[in-house]
DNA sequence: CATAACCTTTACCCTTAGGGTAAAGTCAAA
DNA sequence: TTTGACTTTACCCTAAGGGTAAAGGTTATG
């Protein structure tokens, strides 16, 4: 069993993020020694870990809980994990392009800029229209 | 002079968006008539049409607020429009090539599920480790 | 054994950029 | 005049925690 401080070094999480999962139900509380101190038990470890694995993987904590249920069940379908991976792959895809989209304008507009101490500006001028 | 609907029509921000942004001194506080009502006069407008264009371009309302101080100041230099660009250049392509290796991943995991209805899913297996 | 250094607890406020809603007052048109 | 549209302030909500305080528990050292 380890104390929270130990959970959160092991699996790389926070302590505050380890209580934040626990407050929304991501995970359940772990049970408590007599000075009402969190101690987790390896299977919570192990759900931490693959907590901190799919956040880091870029999904939100929602789908964190979804992906975690899913690896718990052992009656899942592939099929389902599947869905929820190229669900992520589109939104990151479409997040992508568009902030790629700003990008392209901005160094357009920056490359006309002369950045030299006169006012003159293209990158203003762009903007006020 | 406009009313705040009136001038969220034109500028294309919201009614919340125009109040928030005085709330935080982005502008200023609008002239009230005598039902207590905003009223946006011209100069106001072209600000909150420039603070539109720059979100839209990417910055964040504190950034908005440096360039709408830059785009006002007749003594500005280029340069320092253009520092900030380029901070906004550098920031958006990290965040792309971060999210752009997120998604690699992701895709390549994808790949390899069978995406049927066997519990086996190597999307899955890659988070428990 | 005492005390310092560290750990844990709950609770509260903070972040971004507003959205949603309520209650109350105001304006304009039929 | 009444109805519908508009405005006001005020409050709670979002995601994912970070920071801090106050209080109490634990451990290591002298």
């Amino acid at each position: 069993m380890l104390s929270i401080s130990q959970a959160a070094k092991t699996t790389g999480l926070s302590i505050k993020s380890i209580r934040h999962y626990e407050q929304i139900g991501l995970i359940q509380s772990p049970p408590r020694g007599e000075n009402d101190y969190r101690y987790y038990p390896e299977a919570m470890i192990r759900q931490l870990h693959f907590i901190k694995s799919t956040k880091d993987a870029g999904f939100n904590l929602k789908e964190c809980k979804e992906l975690l249920l899913l690896c718990e069940n052992k009656e899942r379908s592939s099929a389902d994990v599947k869905i929820i991976a190229q669900q992520k792959i589109e939104e990151l895809q479409a997040r992508i392009d568009q902030q790629q989209v700003l990008l392209n304008s901005l160094k357009a507009l920056t490359k006309q800029c002369h950045g030299n101490s006169k006012a003159e500006c293209p990158i203003i001028d762009a903007f006020i229209k």
